[in-house]
DNA sequence: ACAGTTTCCCGTAAATGC
DNA sequence: TGCATTTACGGGAAACTG
């Protein structure tokens, strides 16, 4: 009888955000053959913190023509509006639990007259939570992974209180889930071995060890400024937003520490290379890292984070300062001289490219590059002249 | 008494768009000492289109402190929503017009008892434009100039029904005012008669000259798949998104034919160059040219249009087919050749650069690159592998 | 079918509340 | 004051509607 309250994200079920648009159905699995009145459904939420339902929330149950004669009714064009009242504040039962943690259920109730009795029924969704801002979704959903993934319960809206532990095993499946239902390939075992030893440290054997809500999604990764899950959540953004193709071949190792990824690139011939997500951004990222071999040994390179704001970064004046043309022999030349009619480019742009200019967000965009290339470990910067030139087409990026 | 309908849009008065909030302030100009009872003002909406006013439509006036005690009511949080009636459809005056040359009016109502007799007061804003979308504010916008260029009429409501013309010294004044108004500098004369050559043809003095309201809004140009205004607009939004500190300086010449750029450029010394928008983009775009000079002759040089589309195409399997790194010897190698364990990387990416690959944004985009690339006077291409390399701090584009 | 128009809703930024 | 949460609204896309 029950049945999960529809998207908005579609592949996000359960997650309600206020103001947007969601479609609910009930069915009755029960067949009364007398029950040829109106069957009439009222939708309503319950009122631990104050929402309305906005949209009708009455219907009358009708025929279902592909589910051989079942009564149903959808809800459709539903949306939650919170009710602010005059001395404001959440009245949820457990303050201690922030809202994407606070369960809520949709219930659906109906009156039935059977040989003279009246029957009330009721049912109800199970658990969501109610967000304000998109911005929530990936704690929303986490918390509505980890509720299904540690109880078959159907309406425990306290489970946050004491969220349960979870194994190695059962998280893992919930986190290859996650790319397997929006993409067309899961998670190798390799890829969850990289992610087990995130949560976990260096273990032999990953089966069976107990990963906490806080580990998963509450607290921040050790010297990071976000959660594993929030930075796992941005990762299958990036995949979905700009290199689905690439993910659905299994062309992206994505998850592989850099002791491994030396391990197994050492052997091969040089010009192997493979690409990883960036450890260090949260916003998701990735990189790529390759073997050079020559006479005096093998080294290992990995390019800058190649995320939104790498490209956000090519500020027009940056690219004025750094407009090179390669001549006949080779050599890369700077054709641009004097700005119209008589500035030196560096006297015209040189200004905007210290922090006090007012080209901010470029700006600010730039340092967090900058930033990047500062970790040697994670970018190809070698103390030398050396530069590396990264094409991309007719265009091509360089960095050194 | 009048006063302007507020932002929204702070540059844009007198553009409303549903939804959005909305400020609105009335003064009582005349002063009636005796008047120390409550006064009552309503503010609504004329009825040609069935508009709501949404948020407190009354309010008491009360002195206003900065103003020498004269009385006012200011209206804040005001919103307009279409109500959508049964019968459907728009319900204006004259179904000619389109929504962006619809005139409408807020009107202010009170009552005053003065000696015993009760006096109907009303007054109203000045003609505002009701949009349904953001995408709708460069018409809404340009439908605001014309009227406010062409007339003092306080409510000529059907005034787009048979729109004036207008001469080109008030279009240009108009014109530089969008720029001084939301930046620091306006336009000059030079770049005043670039654009007049574009909207008139050429013609040695356009003062007086006559411009149709369809041609500054609602043709597109010839050749062109927008308007003369969505054009401009797009630039004046780019320029302040992007490049405003350098626009203020004057670093941005901008508005300038081929032909009288590559006169000016002619006398200077090699590697002088200049920033000029582009006329083929409707988005907004910004190129660059300079002059070479060898022992064989004058060349002068177009960068690719550099706008926003230009960076979202450097899409990740562009930049590993590009990927390379300069020497000792300052030759350029592709240091990556095999994708871990064995794929060559024309193997693994060449197919993404397929239109009918499945990354779908990334190559739409790209191809717009090339496109503009094909057009020869718009970009440095050359037939021989002559190759640019545009550096952007540390990173640098190339294109050849 | 189609074009003008509106609705939907994400994602960033700002405002608000506690 | 600082952090959690909501509101605001531009902008791209889809839905609507004659």
């Amino acid at each position: 009888e029950r049945q999960p309250c529809m998207p908005m994200h579609p592949d996000r079920p359960l997650v309600i955000k206020t103001g947007v648009q969601f479609t609910n159905k009930v069915r009755l699995l029960v067949k009364f053959p007398e029950l040829n009145y109106q069957l009439k459904i009222k939708v309503c939420i319950d009122k631990s913190r104050k929402f309305n339902i906005l949209g009708t929330n009455t219907k009358v149950m009708n025929m279902e023509e592909s589910n051989n004669g079942s009564l149903s009714a959808e809800f459709k064009h539903l949306t939650l509006r919170e009710q602010r009242c005059g001395n404001g504040g959440r009245t949820n039962s457990d303050a201690s639990l922030i809202v994407t943690e606070e369960l809520h259920l949709i219930t659906f109730e109906t009156e039935v007259y059977h040989q003279g009795l009246k029957i009330d029924l009721e049912t109800h969704s199970l658990p969501v939570v109610v967000i304000s801002n998109i911005c929530q979704m990936p704690n929303a959903w986490a918390s509505i992974l980890w509720y299904n993934m540690l109880t078959n319960h159907p309406k425990n809206v306290n489970f946050f209180t004491k969220p349960p532990v979870g194994t190695w095993d059962q998280v893992a499946e919930v986190l290859s889930w996650q790319f397997s239902s929006t993409t067309k390939r899961g998670l190798t075992i390799e890829q969850l071995t990289t992610l087990a030893e995130k949560l976990l440290g260096p273990c032999v054997n990953y089966s069976g060890c107990q990963i906490t809500w806080a580990k998963f999604c509450k607290e921040n990764m050790a010297g990071k400024g976000f959660s594993f899950w929030v930075w796992l959540d941005n990762i299958i953004d990036l995949v979905k937003k700009y290199i689905l193709a690439l993910w659905n071949e299994g062309y992206i190792m994505g998850f592989i520490s850099k002791e491994r990824e030396r391990a197994i690139l050492s052997p091969k011939p040089p010009g192997t290379f493979l690409l990883r997500f960036s450890e260090s951004s949260k916003e998701g990222g990735i990189t790529f890292t390759w073997v050079e071999k020559d006479i005096s040994g093998e080294y290992f390179r990995t390019s800058c984070c190649f995320d939104d704001l790498f490209f956000f970064s090519c500020a027009l004046f940056v690219v004025m300062l750094n407009f090179f043309i390669m001549d006949a022999t080779n050599i890369l030349v700077s054709p641009l001289v004097y700005l119209y009619p008589e500035i030196p480019k560096e006297e015209a742009f040189g200004k905007y490219c210290r922090p006090e200019s007012q080209a901010r967000r470029e700006l600010s965009s730039l340092e967090s590059i900058n930033e990047g290339q500062g970790k040697p470990q994670n970018c190809a910067h070698t103390p030398t002249d050396r530069v590396l030139v990264m094409g991309v087409g007719n265009v091509s990026i360089r960095f050194h």
